[in-house]
DNA sequence: GAAATTTCCGATTTGACATATAGGAATACT
DNA sequence: AGTATTCCTATATGTCAAATCGGAAATTTC
């Protein structure tokens, strides 16, 4: 599993999301200013991950973005799944999988891929939004902590 | 980290020469011939594998390739960091990173990948070679039992 | 020492995909 | 009507994966 740009820029700006849930319509600009994503393509994300039902959008004057559910019932792996695809590094232990390797049914990378791909979903899909915003803040105050020694 | 054809193939040409070695000199011809490679594909492979002291090789008449070392000495964690790079799945999380992220140090998203990251460099840092051997003679032994109650 | 075999090495090709950008249509508010 | 905002499709651009090509260098064999 490779994360794109697109995908970086979906986690973000879902992230922007959530830290503004239940606090009015959030714009594309607001995101822009806010994440230093491109505009434009900002707006295909944003399509792709309402299509997908992760948020909702209100057009013209007053209108914007929020996410369909709480921040706490989204999760990162879903996301990912869905702008950048399968979270196994190799095709052919993922869902869709076309047969590569010529042995696959006895095949040890195989069975090491898959070990791989479990460990990530397992942390991909126990994380939520609201965790990642959590995570964020956790970091933020303790490094103002330790900033404070040097007041 | 996805792992790419190319990194694949190494894979499945490196537990080639693992069940061959000490068995005299692996040549490409043969290795293509096992494992369904495209030949000169393999050549180019075989040769960063060499120039990073994966394999050994000798030219001429008799000549080929094998491995330098142990197959329980080789990890695959490093076979997968030469031929597809970094393991996490961000570049931000990576050593060679470049900050991407405005706001990295507090960035919540980059906390998680970096437990990805660790997950998955857990397991392909502590699975050689041989290991990869292993997991195929177990898989196929447990397969031709299951064959037994069939005949 | 000529011929055969095999690895070594750089250049080139091809197609797919990531990363956007452009331009306008549709909708909603004032 | 006019403005703001999302919606949608098409297009451009560059990078990289995945291979192919052609020959040079080394080694053995005869
Ligand atoms: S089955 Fe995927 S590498 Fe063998
Ligand atoms: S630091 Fe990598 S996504 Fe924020």
């Amino acid at each position: 599993m490779k994360i794109t740009r697109k995908g970086e820029y979906a986690m973000r700006a879902l992230v922007d999301l959530a830290l503004h849930y239940k606090k009015g319509m959030r714009q594309i600009q607001d995101i822009v200013r806010e994440e230093d994503i491109p505009e434009k393509f900002l707006e295909q994300i944003l399509l792709a991950l309402k299509n997908a039902g992760f948020v909702e959008s209100k057009r013209g004057v007053g209108g914007g973005y929020f996410l369909s559910n709480p921040p706490d019932k989204i999760l990162l792996g879903d996301v990912i799944r869905l702008i950048d695809g399968p979270l196994a590094p190799l095709d052919c232990v993922s869902k869709t999988k076309h047969v590569k390797c010529p042995k696959e049914i006895t095949c040890g990378i195989h069975s090491v891929m898959l070990d791989v791909s479990n460990a990530t979903a397992e942390i991909l899909d126990h994380v939520t939004l609201a965790d990642v915003c959590n995570r964020t803040k956790g970091m933020a105050e303790r490094r103002a902590e330790h900033q404070m020694y040097y007041i």
